[in-house]
DNA sequence: ATTTATCTTGCAAAATATTCCAAAATCTAC
DNA sequence: GTAGATTTTGGAATATTTTGCAAGATAAAT
């Protein structure tokens, strides 16, 4: 990769996310934060965008609902926990279904580098990757659910249906010792066909999902093969969940990465 | 292979991909690095690309398609004028196909407050609606085209075979009496599925268009109902398209303030 | 005020470009 | 066709740029 396309794909990324960290950057076009930095300098004196301490940001905010609430998002660092913890999770090469979701969005986020297959019905997943190379992004088709930015219908559960993939990465509304449940009935029979096209399925929940109980049922905890959440999970549901046979990884609390936000 | 010939691989490769390195290119056209930095000397001097350290770029990078749209200021008052007049044609409610590229993207931006049904492989699209309520829009599955945000496939291709709509609204690389043609090879079955799914057929494209031919061919001038262009297409074509029956709108010229003065 | 994280600067290593030269290919004139 | 001249090519030596690292400086966070 030659520098100039270096720094394309750095303005294409960041116009896809608004705001990026340098470790991200420096992920994403695989170089050194150090050669992210002196790139970064060059664009910014050029105009392409603006540099902030920890990263840099677009100069025009699109203001895109689900891109931004992806990121203001209340649990912000536990769900970018969580992300990177899942993300480790997958090999290389693998073909990972993603769910649609802010928690699964940061899962995204820490992907790229493992160069995987990636299925998913998410438009904001879909813009993460839609300038990296790296990554086959296949997108099931399907109408847009306006304040979600997700895509579904029957179209959806059809593409679902067809595909098969070596994990699926998914959220719900809530998680009990009966079973995993979501709010979302539109979103139940396309979850439903991830399950079926998937050989392993992930759960990304963060600890206020514990307990809670959505109208919904998804699946029973025999399907699941492992759940990740953050440090804040209640120990007793996580000792139940473990009783049952189902994975449990607690994402390590400390969450610097990010600091989005100006002053 | 004669040098002639492979300075001018050298020139399309780069047209296809935007950047190559100097290793990538002397794979392509299978001489050593040291032949093909001479070539780049020779055709930077004739003005047809630009060397950087490691490679080389095209001037004008299409790539802005997608990521830049925003600041594509390349045509872009004749695009929008292209743009509003041909969303007039529109009708409320109506179902309306839209293909992928800039000039059909700033269609889009004026279809609002049609309120119509939207089925487009274009995510730059997507994105534009993916927060308003009035329309519904339908987005074909795919897989993701990097370089422009589009959903191309087998995927897409057999979304598009099923579906069947009011209007369709296509853009192209270039157009002349013998028909229209297209520079990507990827996006000709997936127009050709567009083609058979709408009633009417309706071409956007800037003046630059006229009289250029690209590489594949896509369908003849009887299929199509409508072309909208802006002020600067040249005459003798447009009369010629009119004398085959083809509808041929002028948008009206932009009217920049340049001096004072108003066309 | 202290602690942590991020930024700048300078430097050595790696990658890339330029220049030069000899071998191969092409052209030119017999 | 053949011999010599000319151009083109591929590689090697040298110069330049770029990259990554580390130490000190600066800014944010608590």
């Amino acid at each position: 990769m030659t520098a100039e396309e270096r720094k394309h794909r750095i303005e294409a990324y960041l116009q896809g996310v608004e705001f990026a960290s340098l470790e991200e950057l420096s992920q994403h076009v695989g170089v050194s934060t150090s050669t992210v930095r002196r790139d970064l300098t060059v664009l910014e004196a050029a105009g392409s965008l603006r540099r902030t301490h920890g990263g840099a940001r677009v100069l025009t905010p699109k203001t895109d609902e689900f891109a931004f609430s992806a990121r203001d998002s209340h649990q912000f660092s536990e769900k970018e926990a969580i992300g990177r913890a899942c993300a480790e999770l997958i090999g290389s090469n693998q073909s990972v279904i993603l769910d649609a979701g802010t928690t699964v969005y940061h899962v995204a986020r820490h992907l790229e580098e493992k160069a995987p297959q990636i299925v998913t019905n998410s438009l904001p997943v879909a813009n993460l990757f839609a300038s990296a190379n790296k990554v086959e992004v296949i997108l099931a088709g399907g109408v847009i659910y306006p304040r979600l930015g997700v895509l579904v219908g029957p179209m959806t559960v059809e593409a679902f249906l067809k595909m098969r993939a070596d994990v699926a990465i998914m959220s719900a509304g809530g998680i009990t010792l009966e079973g995993i449940t979501n709010s979302h009935a539109l979103l139940i029979d396309i979850q439903r066909a991830m399950l079926k096209a998937a050989q392993k399925i992930v759960f990304c929940l963060d600890h206020s999902k514990f307990g809670r109980q959505s109208v919904s049922p998804l699946c029973g905890l025999d399907m699941v093969d492992a759940i990740v959440t953050d440090s804040l999970a209640p120990a007793e549901l996580v000792a139940g969940l473990r009783e049952r046979g189902v994975e449990v990884i607690l994402a390590p609390a400390p969450a610097p990465v990010v600091n989005g936000m100006e002053k």
